[in-house]
DNA sequence: CTTGACTCCGTACTTTCCTACGGGGTTTAG
DNA sequence: CTAAACCCCGTAGGAAAGTACGGAGTCAAG
């Protein structure tokens, strides 16, 4: 199939694919007397593959590993796994990050009814006075 | 001071300074007879909110708009609650979308211990099979 | 008075993940 | 046969928040 089609099975644009190859994540594709790209099905899954595992958080550089890892067959799988439980550890970091940040707020809205100026506002003092955070 | 100093002081780059400037986050300092820009205690205090803003999760455009509230010193700070407001919900989506992936991530990670070959890695092959997220 | 540290400026680069543009050739439906 | 739709390529832009560079001028201490 050419890059249209393959683009609309995969839902996404046409030049993601560019980028993709470009980017060492699709392999360099066959191309017909015209120049055009020639896929394959292949190709449709690898694409899905990617979109997959960045719904799962991973960066592209870590999708490029992924799929490094499965093109050995005889690789050892405690490497998708090592990858895999980093990558939640991260989420959590992350997750623990923006609860902190949440609290914070919280707390400092809560104590602003919203009523009056600026001048008085409590959340503003708040910001102004906040202790560097020590991350 | 000078801008060195006032880096120093904000615990930022130079460059960050300048760069602050030009996205109208700090006001357009004096400058000396060389050249040099000039600046004062409420320099130093401004960029510290700004920081504290940011490790609260807002934008620098965020910021911006906090800034220029706090400018007019009659304006309404039912819009300052807002943003923090907003702010709060934008986090909490946030973080409601990475526990989805880590909870994903899990279920994928456990099915797997972490032996034998790519070939059969439940976590590769759970990736390929998903369904796309319906996001 | 010299030397080293500082400051100036505009511009370019970084990271991540694409998206867009424009001028050309190709394919396909009618 | 022609018009629409498709594909090629390299390059540029974009969002976010900076960071870096390099040549030139300035300031402070000894």
């Amino acid at each position: 199939m050419k890059t249209g089609q393959l683009a609309r099975e995969a839902e996404v644009n046409v030049e993601t694919i560019r980028y993709y190859e470009r980017m060492g994540l699709l392999p360099v594709p066959p191309r017909r007397e015209s120049g055009y790209r020639e896929y394959s099905k292949d190709d449709l899954a690898r694409i899905r593959f990617i979109k997959r595992a960045q719904d799962l958080g991973f960066s592209l550089r870590e999708i490029a590993e992924l799929l490094d890892l499965r093109a050995v067959p005889e690789a050892d799988n405690a490497r998708v796994k090592k990858l895999a439980v980093e990558k939640i550890a991260d989420i959590e970091r992350r997750i623990r990050d923006l609860e902190r940040m949440r609290e914070s707020l919280r707390h400092i809205a809560g104590t602003c009814d919203g009523a009056g100026t600026v001048e008085e506002c409590p959340i503003l003092r708040a910001i102004e006075d906040a202790q560097p955070s020590c991350h």
